[in-house]
DNA sequence: ATGGTTGGCGCCCAA
């Protein structure tokens, strides 16, 4: 089984991108973050016409937004609402595996929950989703934990851990608090899983670099966990780097995690 | 130290 996830920026507006990166890649499960749409104006339509008979979505206007599209049938789909009213979470079941799509809140500009309540929300947020696991599931059930968390928690997963060290994204506290959730659940980390810590990897790069490619200055902000129990079910995992240079791009690009065919 | 760009919405906010 193929599963895949990608921050879109707005799902409207890359409705185009959406069906050439399905096409191409033929994930048969993909979770998208920031559709930014109401779930009256959800694109269904088209993104059946796309081969996903099976969508969960959960949105609000203008900010946020989730979205499970799935070849296979999805059942006891909820959304939980862990800080406010943001749509920030989707889950459901899906070959029997229980598939959690977040959208972490950025957490502003400056890196002090004092002075900065999107940082504080932030910081909550992550300790409410790790107690949130803790409490309601186990450690072997099947569970994949999959989105933009916002947290580049290695040193390799930003271009400058230096540079970046009191840049929201990548200060301790975040990147102890994303750590500190993955172990307590014995959740692995899919990309790095087959990639060594010593090698750089980004899923994002900011809009605000003119030549994103020659600076390469990118964070890895996109995560693909899984329980335990998948571990020897692990085949391989991308990531799309292509699609930050397609035409009107998204931000971040999509990440590809490989199953073994489940039983 | 600063500013750079994008999307949605509506004359600015969040990222």
């Amino acid at each position: 089984m193929r599963i895949a996830t990608w921050n879109i920026n707005s799902v409207r507006l890359r409705l185009g991108l959406l069906e050439n990166f399905t096409s191409f890649f033929q994930p048969e499960v993909l979770c998208l973050q920031e559709t930014k749409v109401q779930d009256a104006f959800f694109p269904i339509k088209e993104i059946e016409s796309m081969g996903y008979k099976h969508v969960a979505y959960i949105g609000q206007k203008s900010y946020n937004g989730v979205a499970i599209l799935s070849k296979y049938p999805i059942t006891g789909v909820f959304s939980c609402d862990f800080y406010n009213q943001d749509r920030r979470h989707i889950a459901g079941l899906i070959n029997g595996i229980e598939i959690h799509n977040f959208y972490v809140p950025a957490g502003g500009d400056e890196p002090d929950e004092k002075i900065n309540p999107k940082f504080k929300h932030k910081l909550e947020y992550i300790k409410f989703i790790q107690k949130w696991f803790l409490e309601n599931r186990k450690k072997d059930d099947k569970i994949i934990l999959l989105g933009d968390l916002n947290i580049a928690p290695h040193a390799n997963d930003v271009w400058s851990t230096k540079q970046l060290k009191n840049v929201v994204s990548h200060t301790l506290v975040e990147r102890d608090l994303l750590i500190s959730l993955q172990e307590s659940f014995n959740f692995i980390d899919s990309a790095r899983y087959f990639t060594n810590m010593e090698e750089k990897l980004y899923s994002w790069w900011s809009y605000r670099n003119k030549d994103w490619r020659k600076s390469d200055r990118g964070r890895r902000l996109d995560h693909i966990w899984a329980s335990s129990p998948l571990e020897e079910k692990l085949r391989s995992v991308q990531i799309i780097k292509d699609a930050r240079s397609w035409s009107k791009p998204s931000d971040h690009v999509p990440l590809i995690l490989d199953l073994q065919q489940l039983d």
